[in-house]
DNA sequence: AAAATTTGGTTTATAAAATAAACTACTTTA
DNA sequence: TAAAGTAGTTTATTTTATAAACCAAATTTT
């Protein structure tokens, strides 16, 4: 039987992105973490920042909520749990294209 | 002492690609393959994968050598020593946005 | 208490990247 | 020899990432 090639899985583009894929893998962690700690965290500029929460947010990856802390506005962000399906089988599909070992 | 968080090793942009990638991962398997058969086994268009291909040259992460296949024109790629460094150096930046168990 | 600075962001503009469409050159088939 | 296919490249378009500029409120300085 000849091979019949490997099956590359499609990488959700949403993930697929240095600083959402940062976010993401924090709140992950974390379970949610403000605006200030992630651009701490992942050396993002706000500018950034702001508009790759807002992606994710559109994709319901994370839910963003926003308040106070003392005077001072602050940006909450929490991973939903179409957001850690979504890590999830996006870390599967790298794995079709990264031969660890004997897959 | 506090948690001074995760370091996120920056992802080689060159590698984080889905075609680009998909095409080393093919290289680093199988060593060499044509133009063809990187195409086939990557469902990309012509265009799309002569451009990566260009980029991934440049890198000098492949070699690519344009021949004839009896009177067919053949490109065939290799994947160069760089290239697999810069393969392994990816995918460990990768573990470092993948809580895979204790890290 | 006004002026300057800092904090916590958003909006807009620019640069880079991915992708597709159009094209070239040659070969094979009808 | 005309039509269709093969193997690509080049150019144009769309999308994405990033940075620069901006804004409002709070804090600090003089």
């Amino acid at each position: 039987m000849p091979e019949n090639g490997k099956l590359f899985k499609p990488l959700d583009p949403l993930l697929h992105s240095e600083l959402r894929l940062a976010v993401m893998s924090i709140l992950l962690d974390a379970g949610s973490a403000d605006f200030v700690y992630l651009k701490a965290e992942t050396g993002a500029t706000s500018g950034n920042l702001s508009v790759q929460l807002d992606k994710l947010q559109q994709a319901e990856y994370i839910e963003v909520t926003k308040g106070f802390k003392g005077k001072m506005p602050q940006t909450v962000c929490s991973i939903t749990d179409k957001g850690r399906d979504a890590f999830a089988a996006y870390v599967e599909a790298l794995r079709s294209y990264i031969p660890t070992g004997k897959d």
